[in-house]
DNA sequence: CATTAATGTGAATAGTGATTCACATGAGAA
DNA sequence: TTCTCATGTGAATCACTATTCACATTAATG
């Protein structure tokens, strides 16, 4: 109505978008194609000129995902050649990215998401195994250059540092924002990186 | 059908214990009144003989899993009175509720239990805080015995606590059972602890 | 300018959801 | 036994869902 019309590819990145923060505020149960349409500013036919069915539209929203948290990889990496740093700096684009999307969290809990669509679901744990993984090498790399300690296995350390920050954004969330995520984030970090440091 | 008639609150047990199950297999999308009901054995319109509406049902969910969660602070507490102890069987506990009751993480996480009912909203925060306070004596407990560091606050170390069984839960959901929390919670508790203790 | 393919629209369809209601049944009290 | 109330039933209602289709409009292309 407004913008007039667009590209397909456009309208594809607005409506994965629209979805993705429509489920941060009205959860999976209240996703419906008539609430994207209303928020992309179409009508919900128009919606079945870009995707073929809803399926394939939330499909969209996890490649979105994806790429958000992997892009955040590459920036850290990008930013400095210190592990430790880089693990520091991750954990903050990773509170600032579950903040801005708190989608994200609920996507990967929900069961609605994945339920009879074992393929999607397999893509779900790809997406968060890949992630782990790009955590992993900085730590190898860190184990490596002496700076992290070698007597924990990397896959350990990156799951615990997802764990830093997970709880925190449950209740952050829940809280409607009252709780402090970043704050607790800097306080588990300084015990958490003082622990990984080889001594 | 098969059971005659049941008391009322033998029904609300069945039906709150019904839907719980519903909700790991098949997501809070999928929990119909419908489903419900041919899971207890009735018909649709007999819930509401039980439950007011399926808000109050809701309700009923969120108290079964307060007490489960409080189930394993007394237990622990009962176990064994040195506070590392009760924090590594803590963990332990934990991790069996969550692989036992995937529904909790799904209903804490959701957008779609809480939306446009922010009493239940705080009913799961207050549940949530009153178990990390819970968490919280015990650690305070072994700061005060010299037998845990003093250097943080027990907020942090409590909700770090929860962050050791959380990603790690949630990869073992995604991965169909695949991947091992006990395993990693042996292991990251190990370091976790070796961290927390006193020096 | 005229054409065409891509994009947007509004109405219609078919399914499913929660909820209500008039009625049926059964177990225990009188 | 008979009465009564709690519980169970089946049909009906209303709102909302995804999806389709015939048609309108726009943007770019020849």
């Amino acid at each position: 109505m407004s913008t007039g019309k667009l590209d397909t590819e456009v309208r594809q990145s607005q409506i994965a978008q629209a979805a993705l923060s429509l489920i941060a505020s009205h959860g999976l149960k209240g996703l419906s194609i008539a609430r994207i349409a209303r928020k992309v500013g179409i009508v919900p036919s128009a919606i079945y000129r870009h995707f073929k069915n809803k399926e394939e539209m939330l499909d969209a929203i996890l490649h979105h995902i994806q790429k958000r948290l992997l892009d955040n990889i590459d920036i850290v990496c990008n930013e400095t050649l210190e592990p430790l740093d880089q693990l520091r700096r991750l954990l903050m684009y990773h509170v600032k990215l579950i903040r801005e999307n708190q989608g994200i969290l609920r996507i990967i809990f929900s069961e609605d998401f994945c339920h009879g669509h074992p393929k999607r679901k397999g893509r779900v744990y790809d997406i968060i195994l890949n992630y782990l993984n790009n955590v992993d090498k900085i730590i190898i790399q860190g184990q490596q250059e002496g700076k992290i300690r070698r007597d924990i296995g990397p896959a350990t350390i990156s799951l615990m540092f997802l764990g830093i920050i997970q709880p925190a954004a449950i209740l952050w969330h829940i809280s409607d924002g009252k709780f402090d995520v970043t704050r607790h984030a800097e306080k588990a970090w300084k015990t958490f990186s003082e622990c990984l440091i080889m001594k």
